[in-house]
DNA sequence: CGAAAGATTGACAGCAGTCAAACATCGTGG
DNA sequence: CCACGATGTTTGACTGCTGTCAATCTTTCG
């Protein structure tokens, strides 16, 4: 793993709203403390290039990473020699919290951006969740939502056609990345091949390119391709109807005290 | 939901085993304190039929359920009518632990044989994990394997062939109730049909069959169908070859301390 | 400008789905 | 003990969604 370390440029005394902080803000409002210690947890940065792994598949976890800005894919390589991703990994998500309680990874996770991180150990992240029980919840809640996101790509991959997948994979990224603050209209930036789409939904690139030329036709979506990727959903209303997208699966705003 | 409620012959001065003790002893081993905590934890039982609910996806969660016998199916019904199993439930597991995190349901969880359950409220689960931290660490375990198997689920539905998919479910199968206590051999009960199979895999009722007989032609497996499914491994290296199996995401015993 | 990465398109193949009918098994009741 | 309906399995014929292969085009970037 090739990186560069460096301190962020967060000062202790100036609260920062990290993406991590806006994504547990989707669980419950956090108080002034919490968010001075997630601050401290994301002190450390650094940076990762395209294609550089945080954690390999089969190997040991050594720490944990707090992803800042830029998107990285958590993928799986099967012994057949294909590739499926996951999930996508977004700025505010962990990578992985399973250090915290399993040994070895069984997925590698690999930045597909330039992107920036935090360094975190595991004793910091036990210690904090022991101290603060009900940050410990949060942190429990996030890991349980990916855990819903899964459940979700599982019922796309079994029953749900192409055109639905790759929609749906769409309106996904999309609400997640409002949840951080970084979809505010409804054009956003996708840094992703149409390779990397095939990946995640289990299609070939060929398909995906012809489905996603479909769904623009339609005037469903507009795109343009390219590492530069811009989404813009023109009906979303069509889209959400092509994609069977029910967004509860997503658990944001439903804390129940 | 149909259910009759009566007392589990658990005494409290006896400790038994029950088979969320004997999956957790895969993640480690528990002092006597934490088996009797668990034991309580179970005392309430009652039964379910085949068909019966626990929970209702889109329902408020009401309380915990944790399977002492007999096989449960966590489902989706996607809104353009199709349905995916996205695990089945076995003896040992909660229906659901997300019911301490998350207000509503994104799933339902369906008895497919008939099954005793513990009835556990949400607040005896949080207490105890407040009181026990080593505890709570190992119920988070739990549920992240959980996630675990989901991304080998999602890798499967991307990535596997239908005779791989299948396999590979067997497979896993197999190594859950081992560790539970529920298949010593490689002959073991699935109360499963192939409709059901269908739909945990993504793939028709008509073509699990066609898939299954390949198998046992091929000298993989042999199995009796119906209600009273019983299937025998009978090649494993042929049987984990034609799945690309490996059983290190299942993370059993690999606990770091 | 040239190489590399990614997108697009066409022709064709094949895995898995659909439809439909026959068969087997199980539980129930007369 | 057998008849019967319900549920589940098996098989065949045919269809179609998506994959494969390969060539060309476009964009990016050093």
């Amino acid at each position: 793993m090739r990186s560069q370390r460096r301190r962020s440029g967060a000062s202790a005394s100036v609260p920062i709203a990290t993406p991590l902080i806006r994504k547990l803000r989707a669980f419950r409002s956090l108080s002034e403390d919490e968010t001075a210690s997630i601050n401290t947890l994301e002190k450390t940065t650094f940076s990762l290039h395209a294609g550089d792994e945080f954690i390999r598949q089969n190997t040991n976890y050594r720490e944990l990473y707090i992803i800042i800005s830029g998107w990285a894919a958590r993928e799986k390589c099967i012994e057949n020699g294909r590739r499926q991703i996951v999930n996508f990994v977004l700025p505010g998500d962990f990578a992985c919290f399973n250090a915290c309680l399993f040994k070895r990874s069984s997925h590698t996770v690999r930045a597909i951006t330039e992107l920036r991180a935090a360094r975190v150990k595991r004793r910091q992240v036990l210690d904090l969740m022991a101290q603060n029980p009900g940050l410990a919840l949060a942190f429990h809640w996030a890991n349980s939502c990916e855990k819903s996101l899964l459940e979700e790509r599982v019922a796309s991959l079994g029953r749900r056609d192409a055109a639905a997948r790759i929609a749906h994979l769409i309106l996904e990224l999309w609400y997640r990345l409002k949840v951080v603050g970084l979809a505010n209209r409804r054009e956003f930036h996708v840094p992703l091949t149409q390779a990397l789409i095939a990946d995640a939904t289990g299609l070939t690139q060929v398909y995906v390119n012809r489905t996603l030329k479909r769904l623009q036709r339609e005037g469903a979506i507009t795109f343009r391709s390219g590492p530069k990727w811009q989404v813009k959903i023109v009906d979303l209303k069509y889209l959400k109807d092509v994609a069977a997208f029910n967004k509860s699966y997503l658990h944001f705003a439903e804390y129940h005290g």
